[in-house]
DNA sequence: GCAAAAGTGTTAGCTTTACACCCATGA
DNA sequence: TCATGGGTGTAAAGCTAACACTTTTGC
């Protein structure tokens, strides 16, 4: 986004939608939480707004994205991938921008190391202020593609470390789709599959049965993600 | 896409995947067809590729594929809907394009209304030449989209008219998932999907039992398509 | 009557959902 | 021992898939 500087020409921005689980401060309870910033000029000066800025002419759209997110919040997501183009003609007032949406997850420890200031703050994705231009509308189309994701086994990844217990997944699971989800059947369907390979680890320390650790199954992709599959690193 | 007349910074263009069902004149199996335009400039001269075109300052992407559609190849499609921005920096050989790709479904009767000369021509989906820029890897995509959208009740409306019979309705999924469908089994899943209304037609002239007639539920949508929803005429 | 497609009925097998119940640990 | 979440069992309800069967037309 950033502005325009070109009165003439169509210009191309990438925006993106960054995702983290977040405890509220103040309630205690988890939900998704996006990075914004404010911006700093005109149009839509001191207004929060997606991360994003213009593509150069040596760079792809996602590697504009990543550049873009590394430059702003110092984020590197392991989970990356387009939304929408965003192009109607009088969506900004200053030019004419076509916007390249993506849409990232980052896990908790990630997102604790991005850069905030006063320019760079978290705000809970389902009550956000007046966003910069058609940003809202951005919000709600990201978190209603990522709950409606069927292949829920892979998002829950990019929100997870390495190894996690099936309430941790569950907890992501239900966090996302927010409704509780019962455990005995979650457990099943999570377990049949073939998503995540149980390891031999459990946790200690909780004041009940120590949990076994699970890590997700990196075999062959079991969702037909079609020819253009999302990135994970 | 066209070619790019800029040598510096990045353009924008449309391009749009047509499918329409049509009879294979040699074989008479009905399956997917789309019209291509062949290229008459560098590059990829005389090339067969995805009708379409650059975007200009005063228009949005979808009024600019709309416009491209009409004056290429005579269509204005009943259903249009973006696909997916393609951007890699090397995937014009000449000068940085980035094309927002959008797909169509246009009825039989609209389909034979289509321009057709030497330059536009329709060609089977799953047996293209080899096409210019990375259009065979779009058409891929497109196609897989087809194949996974869920509401294929929906995407069956495109293709139909006012009315069809049952009949006509299966015969429009079985071509788009290359299987055939048990007659009874779709019959009750289509009826209790509440997707379509029966009328009290009914057609003669089989020599069979005269089919009943069915109409699109014009009611609210069934589905769930989220903020951005296609546009259907 | 016969062929052909329309339309109905039925059943086996699978998935989903709800909930009862036992297990292992820390305090 | 008791509270807490981990983990297993089970049965009702719903959905899917396969296929037998009846109905209504044109020839």
């Amino acid at each position: 986004m950033i502005d325009a500087g070109q009165v003439q020409g169509v210009g191309v921005a990438v925006s993106t939608v960054i995702f983290a689980l977040r405890q509220h401060p103040d309630t205690g309870a988890v939900g998704l939480w996006l990075p914004l910033v404010r911006r700093i000029r005109e149009p839509w000066q001191g207004r929060w707004a997606l991360p994003g800025g213009m593509v150069r002419v040596t760079e792809g759209l996602e590697l504009a994205a990543r550049r873009n997110l590394l430059e702003t919040t110092a984020l590197e997501p392991t989970y990356l991938e387009q939304l929408y183009a965003f192009g109607e003609a009088d969506r900004s007032p200053d030019g004419r921008i076509v916007s390249i949406v993506y849409w990232a997850l980052v896990r908790a420890d990630e997102a604790s190391r991005a850069a905030v200031d006063e320019n760079v703050q978290w705000f809970p994705a389902d009550d956000l202020p007046e966003l910069a231009f058609d940003h809202n509308l951005i919000v709600d189309y990201a978190l209603w593609r990522l709950r409606t994701k069927v292949e829920y086994g892979r998002i829950a990844h990019a929100f997870l470390g390495e190894t996690f217990t099936l309430s941790e997944l569950r907890e992501v699971h239900e966090t996302v789709l927010r409704r509780p989800l019962d455990p005995a059947n979650f457990r099943r369907q999570i377990e049949s599959s073939g998503a995540i390979v149980s390891t031999e680890e459990v946790v200690t320390g909780g004041r009940h049965r120590p949990p076994r650790l699970y890590r997700f199954n990196t075999a062959v992709d079991l969702v037909d993600n079609g020819p253009l599959t999302p990135v994970r690193l």
